[in-house]
RNA sequence: GCGGACAUGGUGGAAUGGCAGACACGUUGGUCUUAGGAGCCAAUGGGCAACCGUCCGGGUUCAAGUCCCGGUGUCCGCACCA
């Protein structure tokens, strides 16, 4: 390649690198990005969850920050006062990890990481206000993490109690019950074990029902996020029945199927339930008992938990009475009840619970029907199955003959009455465990004193900072615990020698509140100024991935109505819109190491710049969706930004003369909302488009004009990203057609053509945009200038192409005038000279005439 | 088992109930070129054709990829929850 022909390239392309890092540094230098509470405009909170500083920035990351900053963009163009946030989830088991394996420091790790990933994102030029960058890991951040604790404590949301907890024995700590995948470690995948452990919980229970009821107000959720979270919380409506076991052993039973109280045949106890050890002391079962009781518990959950886990149960010798009945029946403890739902016991119905009727069948326990499936169902017919339908109460007396949803209720009436138990609901969510035996975290801010007990360390001696002095080996006790200097500390009541909390907080706490901070991210006072959190709050448009579906988004929902009834916060829920994102896959997998289909982000920048890649990774699927990884597709991109590149260098040279003429134009509009800029546009180009006399100028001019309400509707209205782009893409070829094809292609219109295309472009490509914009002569940012408008007069077209039907099936075109009416459409129908084609002579049943679209001719 | 989402060319994907396959990738042919991994032009669901085509079977409708009923398949979440 000679070096004329190189520059030739050069200069027929979009030069990324040298024009991505320019305008990056310029946008920095100006600090476009940056904003305050401003009350003459709306505001905009557009947040993408913030990442994990694992080292490198992902694909995932690539596309979630892409989709914000074409949120963002768009938005600011739309005269929003936008905040567009960044930060580190900074806290968390990778950097000990890391740590462990290679010998550094994880605050060292992690604040590298953080470095390195903040250029790659300034690399991608998103358009982040970086003045409210936030971390979790430093001590600004966390000691208002800690400063939340203990407003949870003090509120009473906050304790410590001994429970059967998740210990994985891989990372060495207990896990909360959302971070236990199918029995699995979130984390590591390891088996995870129950420990009973002394651990704080947070009271989220006490705000189960709120937030299931609150999901009706997320209307901007998508369902299957809310359906989840609902499952989750698992409520489920159902009655307290007291049986007594022997020697007055109150033994409670929760049941959703009070209807079926009259088919008790036995009673079923967890392994773990307090009254086994009780019931079976001193009798000849006692040995047997125990032993089951070890195996079972022996189990990880993972064991537990499996499909083929048999039900296996052995009897207690001893009996229960059936409140209802006054019925003795004997009691067993088995497997398949847990001790942490409900009351760890289950009344046995073997005639109308399946598990029941398996367990039953199994160790020859009675088997009795109580509900038919009809009036004339013969009970005497022997059951192969559990009836778990609705049907008829039977053998039931008082009762009998009930539908059993209504005996449902009278039996609960009936039993509240005699107060042989209540209604209540359960609900699976359980409190959230939030202390961890790990290093790298926020220390939890409790003392303990021997005289005072547990003390919250006091507001003006937080933070309490990490210590550097530790050994973070994973040995099953806090790594706090090897600190020479930490534990030591005064009683803040009475002074005398106490000991600190040796546990950190997972690191959900640090992440359901970080949205707050960046309202008021450098605020040394408080956590955040409730003024500027009422400015900025709710978050009118979250992005992220489905995988925090439950987790964090119901941790930081918690979060806020908690801060809401402490009078912190002014809203209930944090997060107005939810979008979350599809997986970005390379040959139908998650891109991983180990399976070795990672592509960098990094190299991709390298090659073809990052208005390339944002392109790509916009157009290639819609945003719910997972998106497959194509490396010619990612080309085609780059190919089609060169395109338009060429396209509008080449308008330029040829309107040069007119350039200054649109660069006073746009003076004009810098200012102006949206809707005022609409209408000006509308004036201004009526005259343009009543002038013009040939179809291919007003062609080209309607292409524009549909192609700006489109890319608007298209980000606002739906986040169709991808249809927005193939639009433009559409436009650049019909105006390429028109400039090459067209006798005399109009100035005017290719110079209106080239400014909306800028603009229109600026939200997806915003360096090309903005370079461009500026080799038009303009002033200031392309990012500053209104959304462009269009006119509708533009849109308006003479003739249309119909489709003719008979039948449904396609006959005939026709190029008819736009402005038909039904009416006129159908007369043109009537009267046309291939009507008799159309409908070979057969009878015309009916004519359904749909204006601008189609005619169908209905024939027998 | 329960709950949810999805199913359209070789591929990614478009279609307020109204012309299925927009836009793009890939492929093929052409053109320019010392060269082409650049650019431009053309073709591209199947079938020689009439026609047939949106997972399968029914239905509603003048008209169904789209709505309704019943299946199948894939993916996701929860899962011995009483």
């Amino acid at each position: 390649m000679d070096v004329n022909s190189e520059e030739k390239i050069k200069e027929n392309r979009y030069d990324f690198r040298t024009v991505e890092p320019f305008w990056q540094e310029e946008w920095e230098k100006s600090g476009l990005y940056l904003v305050d509470e401003d009350s003459k405009r709306p505001k905009y909170y557009v947040l993408e969850m913030f990442p994990y500083p694992s080292g490198n920035l992902h694909m995932g990351h690539v596309r979630n920050y892409s989709i914000g900053d074409v949120l963002a963009r768009f938005k600011r163009m739309n005269g929003y006062n936008v905040l567009h946030p960044m930060g580190w989830d900074s806290f968390g088991l990778p950097a000990e990890n890391a740590a462990i394996k290679h010998g550094v420091h994880p605050d060292d790790w992690t604040r590298d990481n953080m470095t390195n990933m903040r250029g790659q994102l300034k690399s991608l030029g998103i358009s982040y206000d970086w003045q409210r960058e936030v971390a979790t890991c430093l001590p600004d951040y966390y000691k208002w993490t800690q400063w939340l604790f203990l407003q949870f404590f003090k509120n009473g949301l906050a304790y410590k109690k001994q429970a059967a907890v998740n210990w994985c024995p891989s990372c060495a700590t207990v896990l909360a019950n959302e971070q236990v995948i199918e029995g699995q470690c979130e984390r590591c995948e390891s088996s995870v074990l129950k420990k009973d452990l002394e651990q704080w919980f947070f009271k989220i229970t006490d705000y189960a029902q709120r937030l299931l009821d609150d999901l009706a107000d997320l209307p901007g959720w998508p369902d299957k996020v809310k359906t989840m979270q609902e499952n989750w919380i698992g409520r489920s409506e159902g009655m307290q029945i007291n049986f007594t076991g022997a020697g007055g052993e109150e033994l409670p039973v929760f049941t959703t199927r009070q209807d079926t109280v009259f088919g008790v045949t036995y009673l079923v106890l967890a392994p773990e339930h307090p009254a086994v050890k009780r019931l079976v002391a001193g009798t000849a079962y006692e040995r047997d008992v125990d032993k089951f009781v070890a195996k079972v518990q022996k189990l990880s959950a993972i064991d537990r938990m499996a499909d083929t886990l048999e039900k296996e149960g052995i009897p207690l010798g001893a009996n229960a009475v059936n409140p209802l009945t006054g019925e003795d029946v004997p009691i067993w403890i088995t497997n398949y009840v847990l001790m942490d739902y409900g009351t760890g016991a289950v009344m046995g119905v073997p005639g109308h619970d399946q598990r029941d009727f398996d367990f039953a069948t199994k160790y020859g326990l009675n088997i009795r029907q109580v509900i038919a499936p009809s009036a004339d169902y013969d009970p005497a017919a022997p059951l192969t199955a559990a009836y778990t339908e609705e049907g008829i109460m039977i053998n039931s007396p008082g009762f009998d003959g009930l539908p059993s949803a209504k005996g449902r209720e009278e039996i609960s009436d009936y039993i509240e009455k005699k107060g042989l138990g209540k209604r209540v609901i359960n609900y699976r969510l359980r409190d959230w465990l939030i202390s961890r035996q790990r290093y790298w975290g926020a220390p939890i801010p409790i003392i303990y004193c021997p005289v005072c007990g547990v003390v919250p360390v006091p507001d003006e001696d937080l933070p309490v900072l990490l210590p550097k002095d530790v050994e973070f080996l994973p040995s099953g006790v806090s790594p706090l615990n090897t600190s020479k200097t930490f534990a030591q500390v005064q009683c803040p009541k009475c002074h005398r020698e106490a000991r600190r909390e040796m546990d950190t907080m997972d690191t959900f706490m640090c992440s359901s509140w970080y949205f707050l901070r960046y309202c008021d991210p450098q605020n040394n006072k408080e956590a955040f100024a409730k003024d500027k959190v009422s400015y900025w709050m709710a978050v009118d448009q979250y992005i992220g991935g489905v995988e925090h579906a439950i987790l964090h988004l119901m941790y930081a929902r918690f979060f806020t109505k908690a801060l809401y009834d402490m009078d912190l916060l002014p809203l209930k829920e944090p997060f107005a819109n939810l979008l979350t994102q599809g997986m970005v896959l390379k040959d139908g997998s998650k891109m991983s190491k180990s399976k070795g289909n990672v592509i960098s982000p990094e190299e991709i920048i390298n090659r073809f710049g990052s208005d390339t890649a944002r392109l790509f990774i916009l157009f290639a699927a819609p945003p719910e969706r997972d998106l497959e990884w194509n490396d010619a597709a990612v080309e085609g991109c780059y190919r089609f930004l060169n395109r338009v590149w060429r396209l509008l260098s080449d308008i330029k040279t040829q309107i040069g003369a007119n350039s200054q003429e649109a660069s006073a134009k746009n003076k004009l509009n810098s200012t102006d909302s949206a809707e005022r800029n609409h209408q000006q546009f509308s004036t201004q180009h009526s005259a343009l488009n009543t002038g013009l006399q040939s179809s291919p100028d007003k062609d080209a001019r309607r292409a524009v004009h549909s192609m700006v309400k489109k890319v608007g509707e298209d980000i606002g209205a739906r986040f169709n990203f991808n249809t927005a782009i193939s639009a433009i893409m559409e436009t650049v070829n019909t105006l390429y057609l028109y400039r090459d094809k067209s006798a005399r292609p109009d100035q005017a219109i290719l110079a209106e053509a080239a400014e909306k295309l800028i603009l229109v472009l600026a939200p997806f490509a915003p360096h090309l945009a903005e370079q461009l914009w500026h080799d038009y002569g303009n002033e200031g940012s392309v990012h500053l200038q209104p959304w462009p408008g269009y006119d509708p007069l533009a849109l308006v077209m003479d003739n249309v192409e119909i489709v003719v039907q008979t039948n449904g099936k396609i006959r005939s075109r026709l190029q008819v005038a736009a402005n038909l009416s039904r009416e006129e459409l159908g007369q043109v129908i009537q009267t046309h000279p291939c009507l008799p084609d159309w409908t070979e002579g057969k009878e015309i049943v009916k004519l359904v005439a749909i204006p601008g679209k189609l005619v169908n001719i209905v024939v027998r």
